[in-house]
DNA sequence: TATTGTTATACTCTATAACTATA
DNA sequence: TATAGTTATAGAGTATAACAATA
């Protein structure tokens, strides 16, 4: 079965001949490889009632470790968004009891998210199952081509960045 | 510098010792370099008044070749979304003058999607700094490099749907 | 009956702006 | 003045459901 990006790429090749669309076999396959691993991670998420930013807020709350407790702030420059769009996942978590929220005693202004007990029992029992559908989706391959990969995504995304 | 996914690696090596969470430094990097390298796009496609629906919409139709025309469940094929959301991109496009709707000669239930004059010139100008951008970001691998980085990326995104 | 296509509607997620409070 | 955090609001994007028309 030829895949899609291949078609895209013959398409281009009898239309525009003299455009080199090379660079389209990495990045289509890119952006379409990521977009379905995050539509099979947020099969796992659902079945724990979670989508990938509750997952994200709480996974990051408990590997941060004892005592389970960081500033909204630390959270948006970890996930990259605006402090209001994590006001508003807090507000989400904090309404089904996942979180909550208390004064930050080291700074008058600032609030600490604190992962509850029921938070705790819920990310404890997702991460595995996350962990198990990560390792099923890279297990095709080898660890020497895993490591390579990583390699370069890393050089890609620094790339990008630059 | 170390970077972000190395970091959040150490973090759940020393909080759960026992997990293997070796997957999380490809996954990471994937989603991170697919978002890395979206956003570098966003920008190209902002230059010249797209986004990147818009952009694909077009992109499909001009590749397709003379006489530029393709049916709406086409699209939504092609790019795996429902009809009902072509059909709202396509009335940004009506209104913007760079697609026009005429009816389907062959199934009058259908409709034909038609690039307009003013729609070709748009993507024939954002084409070629679209591949510009895309060369930039690739520029960093060798062709073996990228060779291996697509073969390696098909396998994750078969692996992922299976 | 199934398919094509559209609109109305509701939902989710986000950022911007305005505001409060503390450093 | 700058920073931390929240809410109100608006915008973008999507899918579901209901509908019309044709196969």
């Amino acid at each position: 079965m030829a895949n899609h990006v291949d078609r895209i790429l013959e398409q281009w090749h009898s239309e525009k001949p003299d455009l080199d669309v090379s660079p389209m076999a990495v990045i289509g396959r890119l952006t379409r490889a990521a977009v379905a691993v995050e539509s099979r991670l947020a099969k796992t998420f659902a079945r724990h009632a979670l989508d990938s930013a509750s997952f994200d807020v709480l996974a990051t709350l408990l590997r941060s470790g004892a005592p389970y407790r960081i500033a909204p702030v630390e959270l948006a420059r970890d996930a990259m968004i605006s402090t209001s769009a994590v006001a508003q996942r807090l507000n989400k978590l904090e309404t089904r009891g996942l979180v909550s929220r208390e004064a930050n005693p080291n700074d008058g202004r600032g609030t600490l998210v604190a992962l509850t007990e029921s938070g705790r029992e819920l990310i404890e029992a997702a991460l595995p199952d996350h962990v198990e559908t990560e390792h099923a989706i890279i297990a095709t391959l080898s660890v020497e081509e895993q490591a390579n990969l990583a390699v370069l995504l890393q050089r890609i995304h620094e790339a990008a960045c630059s």
